[in-house]
DNA sequence: CCCTCCTTATATCTGGCAGATATTTCTAAT
DNA sequence: ATTAGAAATATCTGCCAGATATAAGGAGGG
């Protein structure tokens, strides 16, 4: 199976929303959808321009001199319906924490220790911006039909911060004996 | 800052235990590291190559003809500990799943459950291979310094996977009225 | 009114990296 | 002896992130 292009769906659905510049694309990509995906440069006006000779997107009047604006078509709503409804392609997890804790008797059980209270510390700020996410989203989409969807996935953000928070107390616990 | 190559320091972690070949090399960092690491063919033979001319590995006879079997030097070793106290290189995210329930709506919600209960039977699985794995290597490696630090990043996998089934019954939950 | 700084905006290049694939050698079973 | 499969080495394509170059417009101060 030829390898699809994954920044089409983030593209795709971030156009489904509203037109943007591809600049407001990344914007909008890295505010909104920046808890479980990220799009650079690099890639946004390389599949801007492949959207547009497949006729998935068009190519507007910008804000300002040289500037375009893109808009989804037809043909583009129903391919990132296509795209959604393809199989989700796992990316392999790189971890560089548990990576440095498995090898932690190389790397010295000091430093090992630091890098858990340095998660803990990184979680914790993560819980509580998903909280206040929530607080947000509930107010200013309330009665939106997308409402239940996004909360899942800020749902999802939530458990996984409380899940690392509960891990790094058992991992100091593990570590306590350790040299 | 110049991007480090991350696969030097798995290599080099999986060297410091035994030598190996490239081959063995990979299958070593997909059956130990594989929960929160991976490397592919790919990437594993030009940072052998690369180690090689740095110093940090050297090349023995093989197990058979026109194989190598890679052996990490004094030198590698203090790069792999320079490495690893190198600051952690977050990858950024990208989630398939909560990309697909953000723009549920477009999907449609029946898709979505299924998704999501796949997501559960996954996480299920991957819990009980946690517990085993636990069992296992308590066992194999009673008694080893190691033990402590390889015990967090099974824990690290049991959390994770817990808080995956967690955040299924919710999400159920919260598409329980969405259409 | 001009200078400067920040934001918006477009675009390209390098290199990390995964996954697929081609090829050869060894081993085990039939 | 033949064949199937595993071990082993290697390369290529294409996705992708991050850095960087460039320039236009707006805001603010002097």
């Amino acid at each position: 199976m030829a390898r699809r292009s994954q920044t089409e769906m983030a593209v795709l659905g971030a156009l489904s929303m509203q037109p943007m510049t591809a600049y407001a694309l990344r914007e909008a990509i890295r505010d909104v959808l920046g808890h479980f995906w990220s799009e650079s440069f690099g890639q946004i006006y390389p599949t801007l321009q492949a959207l547009e000779q497949q006729g998935h997107v068009e190519r507007r009047e910008g804000p300002r001199a040289g500037s375009s604006t893109f808009v989804i078509t037809a043909s583009g709503t129903a391919h990132l319906h296509e795209l959604l409804s393809e199989p989700i392609t796992t990316t392999p997890s790189r971890n560089g924490l548990l990576l440095r804790l498995f090898f932690g008797r190389t790397l010295g059980s000091d430093r090992c220790r630091e890098l858990i209270l340095q998660a803990r510390a990184d979680a914790e700020r993560s819980l509580a911006d998903y909280e206040e996410l929530r607080r947000t989203v509930a107010v200013e989409d309330a009665g939106s039909p997308d409402l239940p969807y996004i909360m899942t996935t800020i749902s999802a953000g939530r458990h996984s911060a409380q899940a690392l928070i509960a891990w790094t107390e058992e991992a100091l616990t593990l570590l306590d004996g350790a040299t």
